[in-house]
DNA sequence: CGGATCGAC
DNA sequence: CTATGTCGATCCG
C-alpha cells in the first residue's frame, strides 16, 4: 500500500465540516466552492490548528499501522485467514434473519419542526442552532453546504440568506413524544435514540397483523388541520418520491371511505403506515429502514432519505448485496478516523472490509476486527433492549441484586478469580448514578459471598431514601481487586503482570428499563450504547460485565474467552519468551519448579503432568461448554454441510470427556496458571482430542467460542426461566457423515470422526508453525500483533465501542433460541466461499 | 482518576 | 464584531 502521507492534512478538517460528500444542488454551491469558503473562514483559527494537529496524529497512527503491515509474512496472513474464517463460519451459523427491525429517522428533525411552526421559513434555507454551532439544517440549506455540527458563522458565509433559528428543545420533545405514541403501538419496547430516531422490532406486530381486518389497518387523512398558508391538508402528498400509496395495493383502491388509506400486512406496508401516521399527526416526514437487524436497519433508513424507506429482505444474499458497495463510512460506528485508517489499507467498501479480514485481524485489536467482520457480514443485533418497569420494591431489588451476584459469581469462578472489592452501581430514575463500594478482607467469588457484600450496600442505599422507595433503572454489581489464590505462592513475573492487567473489574449489571417516557435525548439509559460499551469493556478483560441484553451478553462471553484471554495470554507468553528475567517456572500442575529457558521444554513437561493428572485427578474444568468449545475450535471449513452437524459431533466428543471431569468447585488456580503459561503456544490449541480435559480447557481460552455459551449471559430477568431449555437447545441431532475440508492443505477428508480429522489438521498446521518458528524467532503471531496494534497504530480498544447502534449491532450473535431455530434455516450451509461472489 | 480519543447527534 | 458543542465511554499513564 501507498504511503499515507498523500492525504492532505486538510482532509480531516473538511471531513469534520461534513463537506466531503456534499451534494451541491442547482441553487447551492459546488463542493469546491464550499471547501474554499470554509477554508477561508477557518484558516488560522485555533480550532483549525487543532484540527490539523489531530489529523497529524491520525496520520501517525496510520503510519505505524503500515509499518506493522510490512512485517506481516504471507505465512502469518495465511494462518490468520484460517482463524478468521473459522469465526466466519460460526458467525454465519449464528446469523439471524427472523426479526424485522425498523429504524425510524425523522427528516431534518429540528429544522422540520421549526419550518412547520413558522411557514415563512418553508422556502428558505434554515438551520437550527446558534452562530457558534448548528444542530441541523433543512435540505435547502444543505445545498449550500450548511450542515449539522457546523458553526453558524461559517454557515452564514456559505449561505448569507441562511436563517438561523435557536434551539427549542421543549418543542422538539413534544413532537418527539407524539411520534413515540405512534411507535409504541407497533412495538411497545421500541428504543428511542435521541429525539428523532428510534428502533422498532415489529416482528410480533407483523404476526398479529396478518389477522387484522381491513378496518384496523385503515387510517384517515387529517382534514381538520387549519391550513397554514401553503396548506398542508389541501395536498396530503405523502411519500412523493417512492411510495405511491394507492397504486399497487388493490385493497387501498377499494376503500369505502374517501378520506382514508388502508395499509397492507407486509413490513413495508407497516412502515408506510407508521410514516403516514407520523406525517398526519405531526406534519413531519420520516425516513425508515427495514432489515433483519439494527445495524442494517439504520443504514437502510439512510438510503432513501428524506421521506423514503428501504428494506433489506431477510435473506442472506439480500444483506450481502446491500453491503457490497456500501462505503464503510456509512456504517454506524465507523467514524472519520476509522474510515481513514481503513482507507489507508485500501478499504472503502464493506466487501473490501470482508476481503481484508485476515489482514485486519493482524492489524487491529480483536474487538475491532471482529466488529469489522460483523459489519462486513451484515450481522447485528436483533434484540431491542428489553424494557420492564422500574424496580422500586426493595424485595425486587434484592432479588435482582442476587441474580447479578449469581451471574457474576459464575463468571468469576470460570475464570478462577476472586476479588476483594464489591461495587454496587445504581442509577435512579433521574439518571443519577451512584456507586457504592466495599472492600472486604478475604476475597470473594461465590454468589453468597458477593451478595452478602452487595446486599449491605444496597440496603444502605434503600435506607438512605426511606421511607420512600429506591427507584432505580439500572443496577450493577462489580467485583474488582482480583487476586488469584495462588498468585502469591507462585508469583512469576509474567503471570503477575498478567493478573495485573486483568485485575480491573468484573461488572455485571442490568438495565432497569426505560420506564421513563422522557424525551430528552442523549441520556436515554436504555439505549444500546451502554450495553455495547459494557460488552466491549468486558471483552477486553478476562472479567466480565454482563450487559442487559442477551445478544450482547453472548458476544461478551465470546470475546472474553477467546480474545481477552488469547491476547493477554499470548502477550504474557511473548513476554516470557522475550525476557530473560524469568527462567524459573512453577509447573502449574505438579507445582514443581522447572528451570528452563526453553518454552518448548517447559510445555512438554506440563503436557506430561497433565496427562498424568487427568487420570487421577479431577480438576475443575468448568464443565459445561468448555470442552465443546475447545473442540469446536478445531472445526475447519465445512463443506456442503450444516455446521450443526459438526457441532453435534463436537458435542458428542465433548460429552464423553465431560464425564471424566467432575465439575467445578473451581479455582484451583493451578489450572488458571496453567492456562496462562501454556496458552501461548498457538499449536497447542489444536491439540487433538486425545488431550486431557484440562488441556482442552486451555485451548478453550484461546478459541472462538461457540455462541451457545453465552446462555449464561442472557437478560437476567428472563434467565431463570429459560436457562434450562436454552441449554438443551444447544445440542443438535446427529446427522451422519461429514465431508470436511482441511483448511490447511485444502484436501477433502472424509470422516465421521472429528478426532481423526483434527489430527490431520494438526499435522498440517504444525508443519506450518514449525517452519515459521524456525524462520523467525520473534514471531509476530496473530495475537502478538493484535496486542501491538493496541499500542501503536491500531485502534485503541475503546475506540470501536463508541456508538449506540453499534452496541446492539455488534452483538452479532443471536440468542440461543434463535440459534436453535435458525439451525434449520438454509443459510447455515453457505460457506464463506460464497461471499461477495 | 484526568486527559486524550472516538463517534453519534 | 466574535465565534467550532455535548455526551458517553474507554484507555493509558
Amino acid at each position: 500500500m501507498k504511503k499515507v502521507g498523500n492525504s492532505s492534512c486538510n482532509d480531516g478538517v473538511l471531513l469534520r465540516m461534513g463537506l466531503n460528500d456534499n451534494k451541491a444542488g442547482m441553487q447551492g454551491l459546488d463542493k469546491e466552492k464550499i471547501n474554499k469558503i470554509i477554508m477561508e473562514a477557518t484558516k488560522g483559527s485555533r480550532f483549525y490548528e487543532n484540527e490539523l494537529k489531530k489529523d497529524q496524529q491520525v496520520n501517525q497512527r496510520i503510519e505505524k499501522m503500515m509499518q506493522l503491515k510490512e512485517k506481516i509474512t504471507t505465512q502469518q496472513l495465511l494462518k490468520a485467514q484460517l482463524q478468521v474464517d473459522k469465526l466466519v463460519i460460526e458467525l454465519e451459523q449464528s446469523r439471524n434473519l427472523s426479526s424485522t427491525i425498523v429504524h425510524i429517522d425523522m427528516d431534518a428533525f429540528y429544522a422540520a419542526v421549526e419550518m412547520r411552526d413558522n411557514p415563512e421559513l418553508k422556502e428558505k434555507p434554515i438551520a437550527v442552532g446558534s452562530m457558534s454551532m448548528l444542530s441541523t439544517s433543512n435540505y435547502h440549506a444543505r445545498r449550500f453546504g450548511v450542515r449539522a455540527a457546523m458553526p453558524g458563522f461559517i454557515a452564514k458565509k456559505l449561505c448569507p440568506h441562511l436563517t438561523i433559528v435557536p434551539l427549542n428543545f421543549e418543542k422538539y420533545g413534544k413532537v418527539s413524544k407524539e411520534v413515540r405514541e405512534i411507535l409504541t403501538e407497533y412495538d411497545p419496547n421500541f428504543t428511542p435514540m435521541g429525539l428523532d430516531e428510534a428502533y422498532l422490532n415489529i416482528t410480533e406486530h407483523l404476526e398479529e397483523r396478518l389477522n387484522w381486518p381491513e378496518d384496523k389497518r385503515r387510517f384517515f387523512f387529517n382534514t381538520e388541520r387549519t391550513t397554514e398558508k401553503g396548506g398542508y391538508s389541501s395536498s396530503p402528498v405523502l411519500f412523493e418520491d417512492n411510495t405511491p400509496l394507492m397504486d399497487d395495493h388493490p385493497e387501498q383502491r377499494d376503500q369505502s371511505v374517501a378520506n382514508s388509506v388502508v395499509f397492507g400486512t407486509s413490513a413495508e406496508e407497516v412502515v408506510k403506515e407508521i410514516r403516514f401516521r407520523i406525517e398526519q399527526k405531526t406534519q413531519l416526514t420520516a425516513s425508515a429502514g427495514i432489515a433483519p437487524n439494527t445495524m442494517l436497519a439504520k443504514m437502510c433508513s439512510d438510503r432513501n432519505k428524506p421521506n423514503g424507506q428501504c428494506r433489506i429482505a431477510p435473506e442472506r444474499q439480500a444483506v450481502l448485496d446491500f453491503l457490497k458497495d456500501l462505503p464503510i463510512r456509512k456504517v454506524p460506528g465507523i467514524g472519520k478516523v476509522t474510515e481513514k485508517m481503513l482507507k489507508a489499507l485500501g478499504i472503502v467498501t464493506c466487501s473490501e472490509l470482508y476481503q481484508q479480514r485476515a489482514l485486519l485481524s493482524l492489524l487491529f485489536s480483536e474487538a475491532s476486527w471482529r466488529n469489522f467482520l460483523d459489519i462486513s457480514l451484515g450481522l447485528g443485533s436483533t434484540h431491542l433492549e428489553k424494557t420492564f418497569n422500574e424496580i422500586n420494591t426493595a424485595e425486587d431489588q434484592y432479588s435482582l441484586c442476587r441474580e447479578l451476584c449469581r451471574d457474576l459469581a459464575q463468571e468469576l469462578q470460570k475464570e478462577g478469580l476472586k476479588g476483594k472489592t464489591v461495587t454496587l452501581k445504581l442509577k435512579n430514575v433521574n439518571f443519577e448514578v451512584k456507586t457504592r463500594a466495599s472492600t472486604v478482607l478475604s476475597s470473594v467469588s461465590t454468589e453468597e459471598e458477593i451478595f452478602a457484600v452487595a446486599k449491605d450496600l444496597l440496603g444502605t442505599e434503600i435506607d438512605s431514601v426511606a421511607p420512600h422507595p429506591l427507584r432505580i433503572r439500572l443496577m450493577g454489581v462489580r467485583v474488582s481487586g482480583f487476586l488469584s489464590e495462588e498468585e502469591k505462592k507462585y508469583q512469576q513475573k509474567s503471570i503477575t503482570s498478567f493478573l495485573k492487567s486483568g485485575k480491573e473489574t468484573s461488572f455485571l449489571r442490568l438495565h432497569a428499563g426505560k420506564s421513563n417516557q422522557e424525551c430528552f435525548t442523549k441520556n436515554s439509559e436504555s439505549s444500546p450504547r451502554g450495553s455495547f460499551f459494557d460488552k466491549k469493556r468486558a471483552a477486553r478483560q478476562l472479567n466480565s460485565e454482563n450487559p442487559p441484553n442477551e445478544t450482547v451478553g453472548k458476544q461478551l462471553f465470546h470475546d472474553k474467552k477467546s480474545s481477552a484471554h488469547f491476547v493477554e495470554e499470548t502477550k504474557k507468553v511473548t513476554d516470557l519468551q522475550n525476557s530473560n528475567v524469568c527462567k524459573i517456572f512453577t509447573c502449574p500442575v505438579c507445582f514443581e519448579e522447572q528451570s528452563s529457558n526453553n518454552l518448548e521444554e517447559l510445555n512438554r513437561h506440563i503436557d506430561e503432568c497433565l496427562s498424568g493428572s487427568l487420570v487421577k485427578d479431577t480438576m475443575e474444568i468448568p464443565k459445561n461448554d468448555n470442552s465443546r468449545e475447545s473442540t469446536l475450535n478445531f472445526l475447519p471449513q465445512i463443506k456442503s454441510e450444516n455446521v450443526d452437524e459438526c457441532q453435534n459431533k463436537v458435542d458428542q466428543l465433548a460429552g464423553a470427556d465431560q464425564s471424566a471431569s467432575t465439575s467445578d468447585s473451581c479455582t484451583s488456580s493451578s489450572t488458571e496458571k496453567f492456562t496462562q503459561i501454556t496458552s501461548d503456544k498457538p499449536h497447542r490449541e489444536r491439540q487433538p482430542s486425545n488431550l486431557s480435559d484440562i488441556a482442552r480447557n486451555v485451548c478453550m481460552k484461546q478459541c472462538l467460542l461457540p455462541k451457545r455459551i453465552s446462555e449464561d449471559n442472557e437478560d437476567h430477568f428472563e434467565k431463570t426461566e429459560h436457562t434450562e431449555e436454552t441449554s438443551s437447545s444447544c445440542f443438535f441431532e446427529a446427522k451422519g457423515d461429514s465431508v470436511l475440508v482441511c483448511p490447511v492443505c485444502n484436501s477433502e477428508q472424509k470422516t465421521n470422526s472429528l478426532v481423526s480429522f483434527n489430527r490431520h489438521v494438526d499435522v498440517c498446521l504444525n508443519k506450518g508453525l514449525i517452519q515459521e518458528l524456525t524462520e523467525k524467532k520473534d514471531f509476530p503471531t496473530k495475537t502478538y500483533n493484535m496486542e501491538n496494534s493496541n499500542r501503536v497504530g491500531g485502534l485503541s480498544r475503546g475506540q470501536q465501542c463508541t456508538n449506540p447502534s453499534q452496541g446492539t449491532k455488534r452483538s452479532g450473535l443471536t440468542t440461543s433460541q434463535s440459534v436453535s431455530k435458525k439451525a434449520k434455516s438454509s443459510n447455515s450451509k453457505h460457506t464463506i466461499d460464497m461471499f461477495f461472489k
